[in-house]
DNA sequence: TATGATGCAGTAAACGATTACTGTCTAGCG
DNA sequence: CGCTAGACAGTAATCGTTTACTGCATCATA
């Protein structure tokens, strides 16, 4: 069965399609009679008609469709998704994810993707795809919000400033009584421009403590977890950890209470990000909460305005994150300080598995 | 600065764009000469080429797209939705993600996308809404794929039978020595063609038992959580607690560890999915496992399939789930009996937050 | 009765690719 | 020399919208 085109609207009701494309798309009310207007929206709905976007797309130069580049859809990245989702809802925007990083062969993706099916691409850690694309599309890209804890000045830049977070989470497990605090990190942490470390090293040195860093080869859990592992069987351990992310930090906390160790009477132990599961633990696990809601929000607004005026300068601006005390940390029996005490996932989330 | 098109290749290389676009498609092979392919695809990368897609999906009607349908992207959903990436990626489709069921206007929605961008849709768990979309578009829609626990005759679908853990995990349950089983679920477990709950009640039949229905609003964390410690507080807690989904045994979990409830001694625990944050509790908590990869592996090549011959007859197939008894509910010193006893995680997770 | 306004709707040219056809030129053959 | 086949490339229609422009009544005004 074809599918209804403007074309077969207007025959129905005896007229153009350019009238029946102004009426559909408002664009008619001064220029168009009521009556008429009335024809072509009953019609429009009798005949089931919906619009070929790709036709559309063609002649406006738009295609209402945005990416967002993440390296997967897990953890903390699939917050910040869901949370980009419901910006966009209201928008008539669409989204298509995309995990960069995963990808073999950047070039070729851009090659293909650099116009499309995006008006914009909102980049959420992912500053050497950004970098990668910008070069590969010399001018003629969609323009690019840079979203996330690595600055760049290349492109729009919406940022969260980790590294206060990580100080304060320093001097917090200091106060709690530790005294060999380890800052369990991974590969890319150890980039010079790592903030998380950074900040970590420069607390180190104001209360003259002796940096420890522990770092493995990715982010993940179970690499956390074995790290933790080993370094308990060898009666290594510091007595505190703070962790580049939340990942780290669960994979940890599942590898020092697998070998028996106390939290936080024996490691205190912090995570990074502030995603939901870290509130469900037996010992909830104290991390920096980073502003996602904020963080979407201005990168949307970021991104709508450079489409809009193409040529303003770029703009870049720091939201603040803040750390959320839990008992992970927490030897002394202070009672919780943290910005949102409850459990963080507290957003509407309206229907359960096998919902809808 | 314009986007480069096959008019200005085929100008620079002095021929015209249906030459050009024979070659850069790979159409070209026989009916170009060498000499010009190697001329046409030279200038293609000095001039920094890459198609107007929208273009291309204009004439051809394919847009190298598909959606997924879900109602968030939190949790399992965001496990499925990565492992789709992976199994789309080699094929050279973009994915669209779409939370329908937080949409407020299906029909509108629908009437906005019913073609577009896509070639096809994975709707994962949304039963209504792909009725909703079958009905606005009669015959005209990109084809459907349900994919997921709940079974419809309206499209292709690609399931999981998670029945037969649920009474799997029962019968385990009362093998550990649990008499008050019951089974905490959400109103849309409460649906009469709900497998989940039928299968339990069908499994307390056949052990003589009494079921014991707790029901919350939504399958949230906290509702579960919250549900649990009312329990607790008035001293009316079932010695096991087969739960919807991960997401409400989570929540039941900490809800549980809060009120000082011990697991499994005093309540034994099982989720249901298998997703991958079950495995770093102190108790690790026991679930169904969903076969994910096979699902998205299965959903894909029957979307695949159904666009290469659109009136084939509609397919269906059930996939097998797995109980995996971890500590949650192992009350007898028995081991760990599990397809997966390491977290669930292992899927390659190739680089950190702020990586890239 | 000319003269513009004004209100409505149609005309036709894009947008940038794909593709069925048509055409030209050369070579080979009888 | 005439004819055909094959290799190569150009022509032009098409996909379904949007939009700048033109056109035609009708009506009020000078």
């Amino acid at each position: 069965m074809r599918r209804v085109t403007l074309r077969d609207i207007a025959s129905a009701v005896g007229t153009t399609p350019a009238t029946v494309s102004k009426v559909l798309t408002g664009r008619g009310d001064g220029l168009i009679s009521e009556a008429t207007r009335q024809r072509i929206r009953d019609a429009a709905r009798e005949l089931g008609y919906s619009p070929n976007l790709a036709a559309r797309a063609l002649v406006t130069g738009r295609t209402h469709c945005i990416a967002l580049w993440a390296e997967t859809l897990a953890d903390y990245h699939a917050v910040v998704a869901n949370v980009l989702m419901d910006v966009l809802r209201p928008s008539r925007y669409e989204m298509v994810i995309t995990d960069v990083v995963k990808h073999p062969d950047w070039h070729a993706y851009f090659q293909r993707h650099a116009p499309w099916p995006v008006d914009g691409i909102i980049a959420l850690d992912s500053p050497h795809s950004v970098q990668s694309y910008l070069e590969a599309s010399a001018g003629r890209a969609a323009p690019v919000v840079s979203a996330g804890a690595y600055y760049t000045t290349q492109t729009d830049y919406v940022g969260v400033d980790l590294a206060t977070g990580v100080r304060e989470a320093a001097f917090h497990v200091a106060e709690e009584g530790c005294k060999r605090i380890a800052h369990l990190t991974c590969r890319h942490g150890m980039r010079p421009n790592d903030s998380r470390r950074l900040a970590y090293e420069q607390a180190m040195a104001a209360m003259g403590l002796e940096p420890v860093l522990l770092v493995t080869d990715q982010s993940s859990r179970e690499n956390a977890r074995s790290l933790v592992r080993e370094l308990a069987s060898t009666h290594d351990l510091p007595d505190a950890l703070l962790c580049f992310n939340d990942e780290m930090a669960i994979g940890a906390y599942r590898g020092l209470r697998e070998m028996g160790v106390r939290i936080p009477e024996d490691v205190a132990l912090t995570g990074c990000d502030g995603i939901p599961d870290t509130a469900y633990f037996d010992q909830p696990i104290t991390t920096i909460v980073q502003p996602v809601d904020e963080l979407c929000n201005q990168a949307w607004q970021c991104l709508m305005n450079r489409l809009d005026r193409p040529d303003l300068p770029l703009q870049s601006q720091i939201l603040p994150a803040s750390l959320c005390i839990r008992a992970s940390s927490r030897r002394s029996g202070t009672a919780a300080i943290c910005a949102s005490a409850k459990p963080p996932d507290e957003r509407p989330n309206p229907s359960p598995a096998g919902g809808d």
